[in-house]
DNA sequence: CTCATTGCAAACTCTTTGCAATAGC
DNA sequence: GCTATTGCAAAGAGTTTGCAATGAG
């Protein structure tokens, strides 16, 4: 995977440099959809030099080359997601947490979308909001 | 419909002030889905000396009376609709406008979701992203 | 008359930019 | 060695906050 990111840069006439793999490796292993302070302050104990600049440069490069979409889930900040599969995303409003929605067909209102409209589509995102099973378990002990 | 925000305001206790009727009048005339900063610009006319906090404080208000919805189209503000029922929205790549989408039945898609995670859904926003009619005219018309 | 609201300016957060030092190639 | 990249600090954008003056009830 990251032999992939590094031929990908050097394809494009980027430079292959430790920071940019990190950044992208940390944003591949994980499922918890980071904005860019969270991808920093992971990395800060093992690239304690790095600094929040270069994480927004990297992942501006990161989106040239397609290798992660830009969530906006209605916070001050934009979150980052690796896998750039269209798939819609859900938003605890109890914690915040975002997670990926699998498994459901948007095929069918897409269709009706574009059917509907005069624009020519060229992509979309779908946000849920809602309470994470944890979030509900703390509601209920509360009330 | 300004009666109706009159008396909203009065019941929760809040007062009923020219600039708040001015930036709900505003929003409710409006398809654009303005920023701030749009509303700002448009009410300076017929109130010069009206600021930008006050923009923000008064839809802070409007949207705990369930006036005005929030919409995260992608980009760095925030833009708002006093059409608070739940339709998609589309953004122009071109030249950023954002269109109501309606006519379409996302019933079937939400029922998906409902039955396919453990949160429990409390709501959602479907963005879409294209060219709108003129934008596409002027793309053909440059290549 | 009282207290919420306004409007200004300053503060704050997130993101971008400028630039000298550094490190890929 | 050349040039892109880094990391710092400063600048920018959007939004929020503090506070004295104002105005709604």
């Amino acid at each position: 995977m990251d032999i992939c990111v590094t031929t990908l840069l050097r394809d494009k006439g980027f430079k292959v440099t430790p920071q940019r793999l990190a950044i992208y490796s940390a944003l591949a292993a994980t499922k918890a959809h980071p904005s860019a302070e969270m991808i920093y302050n992971e990395l800060q104990p093992v690239y304690p030099t790095m600094s929040l600049a270069t994480v927004y440069k990297t992942i501006e490069i990161l989106k040239e080359l397609n290798l992660v979409q830009v969530l906006n889930v209605g916070e001050d900040s934009f979150r980052y997601d690796a896998d750039t599969t269209n798939h819609p995303h859900i938003r605890c409003m109890g914690c915040g947490r975002v997670d990926d929605l699998y498994g459901v067909d948007s095929s069918e209102f897409i269709k009706q979308v574009s059917s509907q409209t005069d624009y020519t589509l060229q992509g979309q995102q779908f946000y849920f909001y809602g309470m994470c099973p944890r979030c509900q378990k703390q509601t209920a002990a509360v009330s």
